[in-house]
DNA sequence: CTGAAAGCGCTTACAG
DNA sequence: CTGAAAGCGCTTACAG
């Protein structure tokens, strides 16, 4: 099957060099401790013959052999690399790629995993999961079961985005959306508003709920009143009737493309924003603008999401199972507001 | 270091089955010709087994008992997911990724290769080249040394983009960019041209050497007389000079920022793009615009480059060195042309 | 039909 | 200080 071009191996060189082939090992991996001692000279004709031959120590039986691979594996369910996932992955990708940069690993990407109902799936007959010594997963959503199936195998991973999909303790790193959020509510409380409607998708993701927890936190110590409107599927049409009902003067969007919609609507109904009503994103905005207007929102690091969750998978790989315990293994990072300009006093009309 | 939390291995499968250790990887290899022939019920009762464990075998060991890993490495001299040159990789890697998925093997990035001059080197003392079956070369320019070693080693690789940087015959997927240059100038002569400049910068890659070597026989056929002018560094200004003294109806630039720069040379000039003087570019043009028109060049099908390089190197995978000299092992292949608004009929100005 | 044995290339106790 | 030996988990002749 495999060609296998026959290479150079350490016996040969313990050949070249008249030494076993234990101690080429041990030349090569710096094995100088206090029962190994190679005397300089030896070491020297060791390096020599390697310098010669184009030795290069296999991998794979470096791994057999117990050492670890210094291979992390990225897992998506979807394709990572089409133009149309780029947007999401991109910042992500890189993200990983200049940890694994700097840590010293490669990345295997599991392109080989069987497609089921659109997606990848993580577990089946040949996984490959093993090859690497730990995993990144990826995606905006997972399989609770496979996160589970992780967790119990005691395979190092690390998922990017918080995730409670399981009562299994997954490690993850993601955005403090909680603080995020009040900060936004701060800031709207502070302009003057004290009338506002929170639209949401009513899902039940770990994301989804820090958010409505600090909309509803609020409505508790009365800094704003918030109206949750739970809209089905993409109508938002019923969020121009709450604004009259409600006389509320600003309006957070649970996500960006909820913000546009909405934004979408009230132009429509003839209202104003943000002059009649501020308007704000409580997910990445990334330069999206409304009405010409640069939408409020905010910024979320992903680039260092994603570097921070490789490093973390590093200090898994090189930690024995029993201490993870000990580990901080789910990182929220803080995201940063970014102020834009649909969040402005309420009566700017006037 | 590692944890190697300690794996289901098909010892403990063959155990549980109540079988050998030798029955267990027949069975899971579906091995069953001539000299093995293993009776649906004991076949049964280690699938059984292996259904009820979580058995995956170990791919080092597979790969160290001689199997091909359906890994398939990928080399970028620089990163290959930063923002920055995602313009470039990021449909290679996109081709990469769906004939990955079609050939079922997995995509190994060389991150942890040692950077050096701000390249990463593709050989060094702990190359992990050899995990991969083969491997894809990713960038602009490469190493010759290397690719003439990985040739000499028959490591099996193939290069993206024509290469001969080296005697060594590379294995390659490019484009045709004599074909294209070819249909370029006959519209522009079917149009009417006779008189052109070819602007290049003089380089000697393959591809350089492909247009030019087209444009140079045309002035030996002589349907437009071309006059070559190399120019250094990004400095255009003597095309003005050499339009007016050639009364050439035609501009042809090596690439596409080439065209722009002589398009901004002439409107500075004063000299109306297209009407004066039509533009191409031998190159990509991706939607580019040349004052309001769209420029004219090539189309290069980049997903469809890399999947077949990817297709041609799991070929070399499957197939015995020795008999690699019957594999035709260096692609061009067709790119379109990409008409544009800026190659026009001469005097159009009248 | 099935298992014991050798071997893939490496590392690491363990004896000299 | 250095080498012979066992073992990592697998595959594949080779004997029963």
């Amino acid at each position: 099957m495999s060609p296998k071009t026959r290479n150079v191996t350490q016996k040969e060189i313990a050949r070249l060099a008249g030494v076993s082939q234990t101690t080429v090992s041990m030349v090569l991996n710096d094995r100088d401790g206090s029962n190994v001692r190679i005397p300089a000279a030896t070491r020297e004709r060791v390096k020599q013959a390697i310098e010669q031959s184009t030795y290069v120590a296999d991998p794979a039986a470096r791994r057999l052999a117990g050492l670890d691979n210094r291979i992390m594996g990225v897992f998506t369910y979807e394709p990572a690399l089409s133009p149309e996932s780029m947007d999401f992955y991109g910042p992500l990708l890189n993200g990983i790629e200049r940890a694994a940069e700097e840590v010293g690993c490669d990345l295997l990407f599991f392109t080989s995993s069987p497609v089921e109902d659109g997606r990848r799936t993580l577990f089946h007959r040949k996984t490959r999961l093993r090859l690497a010594d730990g995993c990144i997963l990826l995606g905006q959503n997972m399989d609770g079961d496979d996160l589970k199936r992780l967790v119990d195998e005691r395979f190092p991973f690390v998922a990017v985005g918080r995730r409670d999909e399981t009562t299994a303790r997954v490690p993850y790193v993601g955005i403090d959306y909680v603080s995020l959020t009040a900060e936004l509510i701060r800031r709207a409380s502070e302009l003057g508003h004290r009338e506002g409607i929170y639209v949401h998708r009513d899902r039940n993701s770990p994301t989804a709920r820090d958010r409505r927890g600090q909309i509803v936190t609020t409505n508790e110590s009365g800094d704003i009143r918030f109206t949750l409107l739970a809209i089905e599927e993409n109508d938002v049409s019923s969020v121009v009737d709450t604004l009259a009902s409600t006389g509320a003067t600003v309006v957070f969007a649970e996500d960006t493309f909820l913000a546009e919609d909405v934004a979408l609507a009230f132009i429509a109904a003839g209202i104003d924003v943000p002059r009649r009503v501020s308007l704000a994103s409580l997910a990445e905005v990334r330069g999206h603008r409304i009405a010409g207007c640069a939408l409020t929102g905010f910024q979320t690091p992903r680039q260092q999401i994603a570097a921070e969750a490789l490093n973390l998978l590093q200090r898994l790989v090189i930690t024995p199972a029993e201490q993870w315990s000990d580990l901080d293994t789910q990182l929220l990072l803080d995201g940063k507001l970014e102020f834009g300009e649909t969040l402005v006093p309420p009566d700017s009309a006037s």
